[in-house]
DNA sequence: CGCGGTATTGATTGCCGTCAACAAAGGTGG
DNA sequence: CCACCTTTGTTGACGGCAATCAATACCGCG
């Protein structure tokens, strides 16, 4: 089912080193106090580059806010295969399950830092704190909302719709600037896609080639002309 | 992309009549007092097979509770394609969008009743009431956790281990008895599992065939082997 | 009984996965 | 600063799983 490579490089061990509700917030933004509380209360930590921050079935209890760096949400098969659920960036909230354990593993992309609180801190807070309680529903209904896109994204969409959509995404969350570089390998990619490296990086020549984007190296990407990669996405 | 039958199927136009923070609930389970405020203060509606429930893109004004019969949540692509977001059974609250208009339409897939309220009138509540805005976190973080699970699922199962799956999670849901009738057709299934009708019917014949469930009719599940089954599901 | 909607089964195609080779980039030590 | 090696990415040839195309069977219902 897999290449020997890629199944190595993913079993490879991790070397650890106020208002009212209806208040919306733009997409990717997890909340103000959410983030407040953590950034404010949460210890540091570091983690270096493919390190595991935790791992799935790991206790749930603490709540992790991402101050630098890219973190890949993972589920692994026993067969190697392997499913990004997301990917977090500067600023996110991840680890917040409703579980007593994490349902995803989460490993830095590359070198991160982070800082997190007890879950059960955070909970105690929310019962007296609505704005709290408020921010939290946020902060789950926003991953939901990212969920079911990608719902839609991994059942209908071709590799290159999947792909357009997946840089369209990233430099909107990268500033929307048409100019952006990748933190994540290839196989990251694939992995979050539900794709093999192969297709991905024929995806990327094909787009390079068509003139919609320019690669100056492989992962720094230029949009050349986004409406028609736009298009390419399926919407 | 589409057989000419199929695609009208999806474009038929829809006929329409009608405490604590850290308490953790059960899974499928929408919480108590979220059910419960829908119920007590919501009017009640009908709804015919296919009848359209809302829209993509309608105003996301009003939170729905399923009192009877299944609804699907669903996403059509300008050339036909369709990828069902959820299913929702009897008991289950959808609707509640994070924006001002529904990202997926809800359809009947049968014969329904519904009950329902002001969205505003949810979140007014829930500015005073602590533990409304708790089951409203437990509602929206059940959702997520279950399109994460979709994700894997999409993202890097086969063919059969996406039906396997389906059919332990109807199981599931209907009580687990290991025997059930489904509400959907074999195109609401394949559009939920990211796959045709041909492919959803080869492999429930598939696993008729092996022994591991029985048919007495095209909708009707009956378990005879549910270890066999579990393990196809690929977990 | 006949009809429309639904489901099954078979034949064939095609997109993407697999296998394989090579190229480019990055790090390390001489 | 370059040789060497490892890691990462690209490209080509081929194969397989699921989609597509097509025909037939089933079923509830007028």
């Amino acid at each position: 089912m897999l290449d020997a490579t890629v199944l190595e490089a993913r079993l490879r061990p991790a070397a650890v080193t106020a208002a009212g509700w209806p208040a919306l917030a733009p997409s990717h933004d997890d909340g103000t106090s959410l983030g407040d509380f953590l950034s404010l209360g949460g210890a540091r930590m570091n983690f270096e580059r493919n390190a595991e921050i935790f791992a799935e079935d790991d206790a749930a209890d603490y709540v992790y806010r991402l101050v630098s760096g890219c973190v890949r949400a993972t589920r692994l098969f026993a067969d190697g295969r392997r499913q990004i659920g997301e990917f977090h960036l500067a600023g996110d909230v991840f680890g917040l399950d409703m579980g007593a354990t994490h349902a995803f593993a989460a490993e830095a992309v590359d070198d991160c830092v982070v800082q997190l609180v007890r879950r059960s801190a955070l909970f105690a807070r929310a019962a007296t704190d609505p704005e709290l309680g408020r921010d939290l529903w946020h902060h789950a209904a926003a991953g939901f909302e990212r969920a079911r896109e990608r719902v839609v994204l991994l059942g209908r969409k071709t590799a290159q719709e999947r792909l357009a959509a997946f840089l369209i995404e990233m430099d909107t969350r990268f500033g929307g600037r048409g100019s952006f570089e990748l933190p994540m390998s290839r196989l990251d990619v694939a992995d979050y896609l539900g794709l093999t490296i192969e297709t991905v990086s024929r995806s990327f020549s094909h787009f390079e080639h068509e003139g919609l984007i320019a690669l100056p190296q492989a992962r720094r990407v230029r949009f050349v002309n986004r409406a028609a990669l736009s298009w390419r996405s399926g919407h």
